[in-house]
DNA sequence: GTGAATGTTAACAG
DNA sequence: CCTGTTAACATTCA
């Protein structure tokens, strides 16, 4: 379900739990052992694209990935098995469903450049320019932005949205699409990312999509293709009429 | 009722 | 060994 924005918006509701101690922990995880969050004090939560990252001191953090259907919750009724059980003490039980775990031993910085977190702060987008203009010349744009390692956070949704807002056809080879115009890009994932956070947070995201599981386009009428494009095979939608494609 | 999907990765095949 | 494919996860919505 999660794209970067949503993952801040978890991190906010989890940070109720922030200096406090973990009683008990349990789980059926394949990649962790749960039991070595018992005792241990949540410091500190950050995101880094699609990561939520829980930190028990400097050198110990826990970082949790949502996949597809992931989620969390403050109890304990669904059917799906627990992959992470956190006690924080009475009526502060918190659950994690489907997601992936792994343990980071050492500082955050070591792991992540925040330049390429499409939400951060530190987020750099000449950076990301520079990383496209080294694009094979045979990738599209829609794989461009899908990848994690140039876009962190841009799921499928900001993908579709933002090539919509810049009329440019996913099936762009990304080194044809003049310069100007690969800036535009950048500009607009930072732009709708944004826009994405404040949908969500006031629940209105699904009515501001403008590509995204829509059928005709809102500029001229016509009706939108919706097909899985690159090498990833992710579903676009995109205008046949007012949308270019670059190669 | 059915099927596809806001995502990634381990396991497997060649 | 490298590269590409498949399965797995488990819920929601069209």
């Amino acid at each position: 379900m999660p794209e970067g924005p949503s993952i801040i918006l978890f991190k906010r509701a989890l940070e109720v739990f922030k200096g406090c101690k973990v009683l008990k922990a349990s789980g059926v995880s394949k990649t962790i052992d749960p039991t070595q969050l018992q005792g241990k004090t949540l410091t500190g939560l950050r995101t880094f694209g699609k990561h939520l990252l829980l930190s028990f001191g400097p050198r110990f953090t826990l970082r949790v990935h949502f996949l597809m259907f992931g989620t969390f919750r403050f109890d304990d009724v669904r059917k799906a098995p627990i992959r992470l059980h956190l006690g924080f003490g009475h009526q502060q039980q918190l659950n994690f469903y489907t997601c992936s775990l792994q343990y980071i031993e050492e500082p955050l910085n070591h792991v992540y450049d925040w330049r390429e977190d499409i939400l951060s702060s530190k987020w750099d987008p000449a950076s990301a320019l520079q990383k496209l203009k080294e694009e094979p010349a045979d990738r599209m744009v829609c794989d461009s932005l899908m990848d994690q390692d140039l876009f962190a956070g841009l799921g499928n949704i900001i993908k579709n949205e933002v090539l919509y807002r810049t009329k440019v056809h996913p099936e762009s080879l990304v080194k044809s699409i003049p310069a100007n115009k690969r800036k535009e890009i950048v500009h607009e994932v930072r732009t709708y990312a944004k826009q994405f956070l404040k949908w969500k947070e006031a629940g209105s995201l699904q009515k501001h999509w403008e590509a995204y599981m829509q059928t005709t386009c809102g500029r001229d009428g016509a009706k939108l293709i919706k097909e899985p494009t690159g090498k990833g095979e992710r579903r676009s939608f995109w205008c046949p009429v007012c949308m270019k494609k670059y190669e």
